[in-house]
DNA sequence: AATATATGAGACCTTATTGGTCTTATTAAT
DNA sequence: ATTAATAAGACCAATAAGGTCTCATATATT
């Protein structure tokens, strides 16, 4: 298990949406400044979670996206394996068919264990809950609009490294 | 966190050395070959568990490696981490300063909270536990063997893909 | 209908990491 | 001295990550 930065993009657009409300339309390019992830890779994000049925794309001028389901019923688990597949700690656990040992190995057995739990936490944690308690956005909303005020519209990407 | 493979070869080491017990010189070859690991990789492996006071490495003929510390007092944890590294499950936590809202988000505390929870599945596992429950390396044993004897000391890698 | 504006889809590219091999020391037993 | 073992690290191929770019397509507006 890995989170990509494809994945930590996802779940700021997945944010983003879900304060913007289920079904309202935002565009492309808001949410890509207002989350600060590169545009076009965010088409690509999209398009993933658009295939597991958690936002709809609108083609055409003023298209955009939007929040399909209530961000009360989207766990943050559903949005990180919709962009990084199942949850797995190691190979051993994900083909066990590939493993000569599974079938009685102690070792296996944690990796299984650690691996619940881990899908676990991640399931119990809903979107709702993520934008009720704190605005994780906001900074990056906040250091933008500096930016905007200070520098007329200039780059506008504030590096995450 | 990912389990890499040398991590898992590391694993496989430290079980057999478990089982050969605590400064119990054994040759590289053999681990390589019992463990089924390729020799020259797990001698990059070694010197990293070597590093981390896990094993001694004996130069010379007759050389080899031989546990250190007791397997009771050896972790999951420990191993993983001398290989991989510390465990983070992102970025953000790994790295809070690289993140601008880290102090105050709430997925970084759903993160937080499941990688110390993984840490701790894995802290609690200790390798004479892993020896004493199952035997996790008997079945590259027995196909070593049966390759021995029908091929008389071909190539003796299994593959595990 | 024509145009402007938005995204879709996927080819493509660069860089980092993984997983490993190989070569040249170095060390110790005989 | 010779032989047998590991040390150390350079080196390499394959894969994946992270992102860009181009062309196609869809829709609103005029």
């Amino acid at each position: 298990m890995r989170l990509t930065r494809a994945a930590e993009y996802a779940i700021r657009c997945m944010i983003y949406l879900s304060r913007q409300g289920q079904g309202v339309l935002t565009s492309r390019q808001e949410i890509a400044q207002q989350a600060n992830i590169p545009p076009h890779f965010l088409a690509k994000i999209a398009q993933d979670l658009a295939r597991a049925g958690l936002i709809e794309i609108r083609q055409g001028a003023r298209g955009g996206f939007l929040l399909i389901k209530d961000p009360a019923a989207i766990s943050l688990l559903e949005v990180v394996e919709t962009m990084i597949g199942e949850i797995f700690l190691n190979d051993c656990v994900a083909r066990p068919a590939s493993c000569k040992v599974h079938y009685h190995c102690a070792v296996h057995r944690v990796w299984q264990g650690a691996r619940d739990q881990l899908r676990d936490s991640l399931r119990q944690v809903s979107f709702d809950q993520l934008i009720a308690d704190a605005s994780c956005l906001a900074p990056y909303q906040h250091v933008l609009l500096d930016a905007d005020t200070r520098e007329k519209g200039t780059a506008k990407r504030t590096d995450l490294q």
